[in-house]
DNA sequence: TTTTATCTGTTGCAATTGCAACAGTCTTTT
DNA sequence: AAAAGACTGTTGCAATTGCAACAGATAAAA
């Protein structure tokens, strides 16, 4: 939501001023981090877009969140836990910036232009990103599909307007949503005939 | 999660040094603060304990959050919301830090010492609250009530053992998860029944 | 202490949801 | 172009949940 910021613009700087960052390109389908043990990595999207995956005792792979310019993760954020696997995948080619969160933090402080310029777009970052999990604990506490649905439509809609695209495919959406699949198809398909929407895959038009 | 930042050691430095910023003392039941425009207000907690409070369209008063020492709030985190009203409240006495964000991002960049230690500690911060609400997500991705309380219940053990006390109240704790209290409590008596916990209230054993 | 208000636990019932299985589309690969 | 794989939509059924109403317990106020 928040892609003022340019942080490509900089990229030059840390390979050469700064040895505990790196800058790495994926692509489409390779493993850009996993969270398994915790070494504090701190990760920021430069380019293209990804996915927080996770395997569940089935093997079913579940999107759990999406990823996309100047995004950020990492095993930083997570509270490693027992019987999850996650894994970020990149979507498409990626640019990804890299670095252990303790090295930036204690050892290159002041001297570094990295550090510089990472302290001065982190904020702006950090919000974005608090301002989107707060959207989002918001949309899972609803209780019904349909108030889901609706909620999420309606962030879309402020944004995008009537008609937009859903940033995931219905599958992925109803990860996101945390709901069935099926249910939230059939509920759809409810909202389609009582004329609230149009739906065509993921192309939404709201009719109210 | 995250307590071992020490703001109120260098309180006295604001009021002398920034205009833009102040600290409020706010007594039980007072509004912190609201979420109506967006003045991108930013508050951080220095003592005592606040809820995020929304009165739905029945006038029911729902703890939607709970924040503790170190805690960050405020509009800036929120994409301001249609039809839900939220509001801040102190639970008990609460010493506040509150600033416009934009006043301190943009007007007192460099020369100003409450400005230096906030991007001290600001990252701590924010990442401690990316952390938590990330931890509700994963927990309010799970599909029933049950997976839920047993996600909650685990993260919690982690910190304090078998036996611990919940910061919320069961009327809170179904807020928490989302769910419907009295069905909320149905499944805890289940789990009391098939012993995998003993329950008093909002103090839990886990026996497993 | 008494009164009042809030919180907790219980249960019946209706509504919603998850699960499973399947068929049709669309996309990608060979 | 054909085949394989992934995604979407549908539906029946069982399980879970929300809702509502109520009684007892606890806490706060008078």
């Amino acid at each position: 939501m928040q892609n003022d910021i340019d942080i490509s613009s900089f990229i030059s700087d840390f390979s050469t001023n700064c040895s505990k960052a790196q800058i790495k390109t994926f692509d489409k389908g390779e493993t850009i981090t996993t969270f398994l043990v915790n070494r504090n990595q701190f990760c920021i999207l430069i380019s293209g877009s990804a996915d927080l995956v996770r395997y569940d005792y089935n093997g079913n792979r579940l999107v759990s969140e999406r990823f996309s310019k100047n995004a950020i993760f990492g095993e930083i954020f997570y509270q490693i836990n027992t019987n999850s696997e996650f894994v970020v995948e990149a979507k498409d080619k990626c640019e990804v910036l890299l670095f252990s969160y303790d090295d930036i933090n204690e050892k290159c402080k002041s001297n570094c232009s990295f550090h510089q310029k990472l302290i001065a777009f982190f904020p702006d970052l950090v919000i974005s990103k608090i301002t989107d999990l707060t959207s989002r604990i918001e949309l899972l506490s609803r209780r019904t599909t349909r108030d889901k649905l609706l909620g999420y439509f309606n962030l879309l809609s402020k944004q995008y307007g009537k008609h937009f695209t859903l940033p995931f495919s219905i599958t992925e959406l109803a990860n996101y949503l945390a709901v069935d699949r099926s249910s939230m198809t059939r509920e759809l398909s409810i909202l389609k005939k009582e004329n609230f929407i149009k739906q065509d895959r993921n192309k939404i038009t709201l009719l109210y």
